[in-house]
DNA sequence: AATGAATGAGGATTCATTCAT
DNA sequence: TATGAATGAATCCTCATTCAT
């Protein structure tokens, strides 16, 4: 319906080319929701809050995002990927290949993210309150494992019969040890830690060849 | 749903000793929640949904409960109650005392509740997006670590210099196996609760003393 | 989610028996409704602005009503019913009971309605935009059409094989040269009346019987 | 739905002379604005869902149309002149010109075009929601009134001081006839216009000469 | 103690339209 | 001419909580 009195021309604005502009507010988008999280939990992501922090209209958010939903999923993609980066790119650098060198990197990979991205630790670690985010964690922990394992297989260092529940036990066991770690303390506990990796280590002896270790 | 007639005068009700109705009503709503948790999931836990479920007007709900999440948290602590008392019950009859034993008990005896409380496994294995629940839900399993670990040493098994934090981080990683058990399936998978008490076991296999098992 | 900063107590008022409010309550709702859709038409009818009109929280309209849809209704039914009740008693005081008569008895008595019910003028003959009030009018006109047969049927002007579908399409009929009539004007168009009535009576002349008129 | 990767630099296009791009496009609009008010409903005939059924970017359709409502407009317009053309043609053939046959071919003219445009009964008949569109209606109807009324005085049928109101009402009857006859069934229900032939020709009566039926 | 009634605050999402390019 | 992007204004409705009685 038109309006009987016209909206004021707004105020000219600073010309920005428009590709970067539409980059640059979905990044302002994320980022404002990712402070929102950290600072005051999943639940007060909403699609106001964002629009304020961000400021971006509301309206706009839906330009760039289906849902609010979508907002969440994308943050955790984000981090998600960095995170997937990070422990490909230690596994690779790593001289002698064991179940325990294995865990421990992987785990220490997840802490380094950690560290760089405390929206990840609300998020992930904290906040799995969302159902979407929620699912997208048990997807992207079962992928995860399932890398993992085939990695551990083919060095023959996991046996090949080892049930994929066992792996995405791990992996999941693992998340809970820094779900705990992270609770109080954004920089993680390192006792925690240090135990959480021997305790999936010890775990995973179980599916361990006798094969001791190797250089890749 | 709003009616546009007016509400007819209530028909006057059989009066009952207050004190009696009082307890009887917080009953209701307790079932009432713990129902609409379960079907529905904690975000359905209105108070409109529990008032008309347990037929008690949303006002009178709050004479027996200071807010919403007081009533999530009754519903956890009587819950919780129960397992306790479960757990204590299933030590207690041990016949033979020793790591293995004590991490399965206390574990099994878990399961059984579980089994007997959906409203519990939606509560605090899949629900845990509530804070208040979920800070209780961390108190509750520091408490139990340490009675847990107390038991232990006492009985020997366990050594005195066990950190707490380790305890404690037993027990959560119950939790989440437990977590991971349900997730899917409200009889909790079989393979994955195994695992999980080989996994707890294993890993407090580190502060294990050289005793082997004894007979209380 | 309780709030840091503690509403304001409100100014008090002026005590009123709450049963009495809320009657005059839902009036003032409808009677503000009703204006909206008077002078604006039945797609302003917004909560917001029936809340600006009765000066009655948007939320408190819920308290009466189900949904937006049932504003209207209660409108129309609030409308019908008067409608329908002098159908009756103009039909009741005719002192001749013949086609013509009925016709012209029963048409003048909705006239009289839409004279004393601007607001019926508007919802009823042209807004009926609103898929509820469409299919209340339907059924409505189903009922009338129903019961005007059977009573000309029992005082042996109409034929006892008179379709039904016959007497809906003369009520419905009616119902257009309403909408023609008052179109443009509140008081309706005197002419367009006239001819109405000379239109539906000629039609259902098809299904009248020999009978001239009777005296009730 | 926003997706939240920027979206792809978009694929050169064929170049096409711009005036057949124009009224091809003003068509691929119309088409799919008749498709969805048909299925859906003129509620549902937002810009948004005629974009993307028609594959025109929503600020596109403002090149061709004023406004929303233009749209709907331009539809019935063309709906309408065919529905003209037909009334126009099948008159034409006529071999005998009574009240009768004027009357039975206007009205079966109208039937067998709504027959051939479902979208047109979702309009014209059932969705008279939007006040362009009524408006036009109106103005159509008297429109065709007139010519009717003319082209009967001209025949010689009809007598000159008819009023013009009479003619209208005619119409409007008719139009009502159809709109009770195509409610349920896209196909019309037959008893129903047999009946509203009836019905405006006996009406009509009113106003005929003494003539029987001429041959043109 | 009990409760019907009241409500402020906020929820997500959609829409028609207008720019800047 | 064409359009991606932007947005102000609205939409309906729900919720937890508080009061006046």
């Amino acid at each position: 319906m038109a309006s009987v009195t016209p909206n004021e021309p707004p105020v000219p604005k600073r010309r920005v080319p428009t590709q970067l502009r539409s980059r640059e507010r979905v990044e302002r988008i994320l980022d404002a929701s990712s402070r929102i999280v950290v600072e005051r939990g999943v639940d007060a992501l909403t699609t106001r809050a964002v629009s304020e922090l961000a400021k971006v209209p509301v309206a706009s958010i839906y330009q760039y995002f289906a849902d609010k939903d979508a907002i969440l999923l994308a943050l955790v993609e984000r981090d998600t990927e960095e995170m997937d980066e990070q422990v490909r790119t230690d596994l690779g650098r790593l001289e002698l290949l064991s179940l325990e060198t294995i865990v421990a990197t992987t785990m220490r990979a997840y802490v380094s993210v950690y560290h760089r991205r405390p929206s990840f630790v609300e998020i992930w670690l904290r906040g799995r309150t969302n159902a979407a985010v929620r699912d997208y964690g048990r997807r992207h922990n079962e992928r995860t494992a399932a890398e993992v394992l085939e990695f551990a297989v083919a060095a023959g260092l996991a046996r090949p019969d080892t049930p994929m529940a066992a792996a995405v036990l791990a992996v999941e066991i693992g998340d809970r040890v820094f779900q705990l770690a992270f609770e109080k303390d954004l920089r993680g506990d390192e006792f925690l830690i240090e135990e959480g990796i021997a305790l999936v280590t010890s775990y995973l002896r179980r599916y361990a060849t006798d094969t001791d270790g190797i250089r890749p």
